[in-house]
Parts: structure tokens; C-alpha cells; sequence
DNA sequence: TCTGACTAAGTGAGTATTCGCTCGGCTAGG
DNA sequence: CCTAGCCGAGCGAATACTCACTTAGTCAGA
């Protein structure tokens, strides 16, 4: 079946079920099987509505991409420095909530394999940009009204996403504990910083 | 055999196997028959000196783990500011040279996928450890001496590090240009705001 | 100096298992 | 009876790892 041909209901399912299987075993040890297990399907039945693995994995990509970009949209702050502040917390996962560790490092995972598979650049690619857009055009609008001091949009958004992005991809992934508050007041020292005074 | 009988020469030598057959293909699709067609022995030839691919894996660590070591050991700059500037010049692995890029990707993976190998795990611990206590003591002797504002070090080090871990994470492994040189100004701007005035 | 035992350093050909994926058939609703 | 939806069984290929064996060199003793 082609891939934009699956029912909404099923991708959700079948995403939700990749969701859980990258969670719990990782990319590198992610098998259909496994995918299977965390879904009220048989392996058969993830191939009666995708044709490989890697299109059930983009499904997943794809869903992600709409959720984060939901959540990122339905931020509710008032003024420009406050939706800074919280876009940063959203990117910077909870290291108690284990279910949101999981899928994070397992997405740094994808990220770290994009370059040996076409198939999973592009969502990435698209997960990615999106982000750094958003952070970009709130440091835009920003600079504009003279919240923020006139910094490179483009190089701020970069360092921070890169800051939350590397958060995972390190001290997440090796459960170095205590890391992320240091971090956090860091990053906001960071954010006052960026205000004119 | 033992992983601590290797002899060093070849430990050295199916380290840099690994490490080529990491860069080309990836944690996730590193076989045992890769590896040893970037070195100069079979298979079989790798098993007689180590006993399962992880133990292989580990020696490239290993050895990836000595040569950052003696590179962050190795710098030559003047005063604290110069040196904490040139650790992050390392730490922020050039897009264009393309063999750093690909070690650098695959021990992103490598990191993403530590939660769920445990043999993995400790290596890169000490990997990651060793370079932010680096950081770490450049900020401490640098405010101590009055070069630094008194930040927290910790935090600013975790910071610093998650920013160039984050970039090999997301933006080489997707091939973004542009994005690494306004995240070198922007660490660059950032560093100045550490400084007393 | 020759011989034979021993060892380090492999190799080519496997084995057992796992993988992604397919296929024939079952079943329930229309 | 048809078809959408799904499953059990299993196929071929790939994978990590093993094994029987070879080769080259060392070294003790006759």
C-alpha cells in the first residue's frame, strides 16, 4: 500500500508502536518484530499497510514532526522573551519523564544515522528546520520590537537548539545526573543575556 | 582473548578498522564483515583477538578516548579565555573535513544508542566526563584569576558541550550548511559575555 | 644441524539464529 | 460470495560467531 494511502487511525497506531519499540530497544536493535509486539498487530498486518521498515519509521518521523510542531505552536506566552524561555524548556526533556527520554534519544539516534539513509533524512530534515524557523522568527520579532539585543537570529537559534539537541544526545543518553539543571540556568543566563537592558 | 592481551599494534589497527567502517556505514549498519574488509584481516582474524563485535567497538573507544584526551592536552593557547576558545574550535568538528565528520556522527549514534548497551556505555561515560571536566577547569581557574564572571561552571560547561555535541547531531548529520558558521560566532558572543567587562 | 613439539596468527567454510519481507488462507461484514 | 483486514508459517538473505585447519616461526634436545 502506499504510504500516504494508510488510514490515519492505522498510521497512528502503527506509529505509536514504533514510538514505543525505539524507546525501549534503540534504533540499531529496532526489528519489525519488535514494532509488532508493542502494537495489536502481527508483523504481517505492519506490511499489509506499509511496505518496509523504514516507511513505519517514517511514520513515526511524521507524526512527531506534526506533534512537536503542535505543541511548539500552542505555546501560550506572552511577549517574546517568555516564548524563548519556554520553547527552550520544551526542547529540553525532562530527564524524570522517562517515556519523552526515550523517544528524544532515540530520535538523536535517526538523526546520527540520517546519513547512511536517504529514506529518514528528509522528516528529520523537516523536524529540524521547523524548530530552528521557530526559534529564529521569535529572535526576529524580538530584535524588532527591542526585546532582544540585535544578535545573528540564524547563529542564536543554532546554538540553542544545538544546546538542546546535544543535552539529549549526551547527558540524557548516559544518564549523567545533575547535568541538566547546571544546564538549565545556563541556558537562561544565556537568554538574559540576549535582552537589551 | 581477553580484551586487555591485545597487543597494542593491533589493537590500533582494528580500532582504525572500526573506525572506518563506523564513518562509512554507520553504528546501526556496522557488521563484523565491514570492519574487517577496512582492515587487513579476515573475519575470523578480528575473533582471534577479540571475542564479540561490542568488545571491537569498545577498542575504537577506547582509543578515540586517548587520542581527545591528549588533543584537549596537547593545546597551545595563552590564558584561559584563548584556551576554553580553542577547546571549543576542536570540540566543533569542521563540516567540511570529512573523515572528523564521520567519527564524530558515528560516536554521536554510538552515544544515542548507550542506553540500551550496557558495554557501551562506560567508554563513552568516560569520554564525555573527561571533556566537560576539562571545560570545566578552564572556567574554574579562569574565574578564579579573574577572567570569567563568576558563572557556574558546571552548568556552563555542560552548556558549551551539549552546543558542540548538538551540532554534530543534527546539523552534520543532515548536511545543513551555513548553519555551522553563525553557531561559531554566536559560542564565540557567548564566550565574550563570560568575560568581566 | 636436523627433528619434532609447540605456539602465535591467522583463514575459509561453515553453523545457528535473526532479519525483513511474502504468501496462502482465514474470517467477519456487506 | 466477495473483499478488506489480518495472521501463521516460513523463505531467502544476512548476521554474529565458531571450528578445523594451515602456515611460519621458535626452541629444546639428540
Amino acid at each position: 500500500m502506499p504510504a500516504d494511502a494508510v488510514p490515519p487511525e492505522q498510521k497512528a497506531q502503527i506509529a505509536h508502536a514504533v514510538r514505543q519499540a525505539l524507546a525501549k530497544h534503540g534504533y540499531a536493535r529496532l526489528t519489525t518484530k519488535k514494532v509488532a509486539a508493542e502494537s495489536d498487530k502481527s508483523e504481517a498486518g505492519l506490511y499489509y499497510y506499509y511496505d518496509s521498515k523504514d516507511e513505519m519509521i517514517v511514520a513515526f518521523l511524521e507524526t512527531s514532526v506534526d506533534y512537536l510542531a503542535r505543541e511548539l505552536d500552542e505555546i501560550a506566552a506572552d511577549g517574546h522573551e517568555e516564548r524563548l524561555r519556554a520553547v527552550c524548556d520544551l526542547l529540553l526533556v525532562d530527564e524524570d519523564d522517562e517515556a519523552a527520554r526515550g523517544v528524544n534519544i532515540a530520535v538523536m539516534e535517526l538523526l546520527s544515522h540520517a546519513p547512511h539513509n536517504e529514506t529518514l533524512r528528509e522528516p528529520l530534515l523537516e523536524m529540524e528546520r521547523h524548530t530552528l524557523d521557530v526559534i529564529v522568527d521569535i529572535l526576529q520579532d524580538g530584535i524588532e520590537e527591542g526585546v532582544f539585543r540585535d544578535v545573528d537570529p540564524e547563529g542564536t537559534a543554532a546554538f540553542l537548539l544545538s544546546a538542546t539537541d546535544g543535552y539529549t544526545g549526551f547527558a540524557l543518553a548516559l544518564g549523567m545526573e545533575g547535568v541538566g539543571d547546571g544546564l538549565r540556568d545556563a541556558i537562561s543566563a544565556y537568554i538574559d543575556s540576549l535582552l537589551v537592558e
